[in-house]
DNA sequence: TTCACTGCAAACGCTTTGCATATGG
DNA sequence: CCATATGCAAAGCGTTTGCAGTGAA
């Protein structure tokens, strides 16, 4: 119960701070856009716009492709939601509030995303910032890598079949 | 003279690698590829599929496109150039031989990318490697940032009018 | 001679857009 | 009420694919 009492939270946080953001910018409050929202914060992981369609459409909630896409772009200014494009042309989404910064290591094999942390990286922007003088609004580091095989020729840390993607 | 002395040493070694990549995986040597390869050595800027499609046609050289995604495939194998997704849906490269490594910073105004080096990216890479049970082949860091507007609402660094992108 | 490579154009897949309809303020 | 959002479908656009013709080995 402790589980789902903090996703509850965490729920109504990220549901105050979108309203307040549309009410900010005369944006309207229409139940697609909660919804959307509610969606994205009932997991954690990684997630594209066509899964997130999917989802929807199978807990019956009727929204459009445009509506999703739409709504994405108001979550991603208001910084509740993070973009990423992992080297291909689909775009990744992750939600951005009551998670830890962090970036990802991608494996070469199954494509799988994995998260690390490491306090330098803030470092690093905010010399550059400085350096460069540009106020970094956010950063974007991605390890690419391929894990051990096993003797089946299966990846050490899936454990599923190896089948090498291109980049 | 010097310069182009040194363009051309640069232009031997590549041709000298992309050979024997091309010899070791029985690939055939056709001009169209060298072609490429040539005209991606000529200048040291980031570009994208399109870009270097129409310098081609410009010199008079007849490529097709897929012959062009084609041979950036294998460059990117041979790790004769790089790929980057700047946060968009067109993919940008670069040439990966004779330049020092380093990272980006790209601007959130005019889209404009610059480059920065730090050695503490490398330690990250090495040490989340080691921790995570990878092998670590190339990482991505990229910095988005905003430089200050002039009074004109121009750009500082790159002196052109404002016009923001969605990311 | 042969078969991998090229050029061309059509197909693809993700994203954006246009327009009629619906609805929040 | 009316301006803005939505849904749907068509268009856009970068990339991939299929196929007939070409040329490296």
């Amino acid at each position: 119960m402790q589980k789902s009492a903090e996703v509850d939270a965490t729920k109504e946080a990220v549901k105050r701070i979108f309203t307040e953001y549309l009410e900010r910018k005369t944006q309207r409050k229409t139940p697609e856009r909660f919804a959307i929202l509610d969606e994205i914060y009932s997991k954690k992981d990684h997630f594209d716009v066509e899964t997130l369609y999917v989802q929807m459409k199978n807990r019956n909630y009727r929204v459009s492709r445009a509506t999703v896409y739409n709504t994405l772009d108001l979550l991603l200014d208001c910084g509740l939601v993070i973009k990423h494009q992992f080297g291909k042309n689909i775009a990744q989404f992750e939600r951005a509030y009551g998670y830890r910064q962090h970036d990802h290591l991608i494996c070469n094999m199954c494509n799988k995303v994995m998260e690390f942390c490491d306090p330098r990286i803030q470092q690093i922007q905010s010399m550059m910032g400085d350096l460069l003088h540009f106020n970094i609004t956010h950063h974007s580091l991605n390890l690419y890598g391929s894990p051990k095989i096993d003797k089946d020729g299966k990846c050490m840390n899936c454990h599923k079949e190896v089948n090498i993607k291109k980049q």
